[in-house]
DNA sequence: TTGGTTGCAAATCGTTTGCATCCCG
DNA sequence: CGGGATGCAAACGATTTGCAACCAA
């Protein structure tokens, strides 16, 4: 695609299968793990090595989005032009997106009032969806 | 101390150092390496496996809270009674904490908005203090 | 052509774990 | 005494990396 071209990154089989994924997969989060054994299935396989590989270049060109939600992996996601937070069902794993722009106007506020250039910030609620 | 046999664990030795080091230490937030070195330098050594097991108990106890707010490594503090969440310099790796009422009510609403049972909650602003 | 990219496999590193010994209660 | 706690060292698992072959530009 041209986000690549954009980002200085060569066009190449595995970024566009990687990026391919991210867009039109059914769950928005993937882990390397995820993305590597829905390539397989895909027969399109790639190394894991790859994969990191390819998402770090991704996340630094700002094409993709790294989040930890457990300590135990990474999940990535498309990185749209809208900002978002996070809610995570810690029995299930769904996640649910959501914005507030009264929480994102006082964080704002919080992060000046304290002299803090803001760069990132990351919200994540945990608990359980019921009904 | 009191809080360990309230929480139903023995009074030991290595439970002792690293609650006397977390409320002690300089920096309230500590790695597991933080505390390997700080425990040898002052002729009271544990072992890594020791260390990670006591703040996992700790942690479970609800006397400690564990954050991971770089991707390489988690940190613990004291757990408080009085939430609060973090700003991170991620040049100095500077910590600064604060609490927002207004940001901890509106995530209640929101929460409660989408049928979310909230059991835990993480807010982390990344970025560079001037000044 | 050629420098960036990939596959492969080994290395890293934070964290976990099995087991024998130790010690709190 | 008895079961949980610790030290030790090996195991684990996610992620990283060196290197030779490969491919987009």
């Amino acid at each position: 695609m041209n986000s690549l071209k954009e980002a200085g990154l060569k066009i190449t089989q595995p970024r566009l299968l990687i990026l391919n994924l991210l867009e039109n997969s059914k769950q928005r989060h993937l882990s390397t793990n995820d993305i590597y054994i829905l390539l397989s299935e895909n027969k399109t396989p790639l190394t894991l090595g790859t994969i990191y590989r390819v998402l770090d270049q991704l996340e630094k060109a700002g094409l993709v989005l790294c989040h930890h939600f457990s300590a135990d992996h990474a999940v990535y996601e498309l990185h749209d032009s809208d900002h978002h937070d996070h809610m995570i069902d810690i029995t299930t794993g769904k996640v649910m997106e959501f914005h507030d722009e009264i929480i994102e106007q006082r964080q704002r506020e919080i992060a000046a009032e304290h002299g803090l250039e803001l760069c990132d910030h990351r919200l994540v609620m945990y608990g359980e969806f019921k009904g």
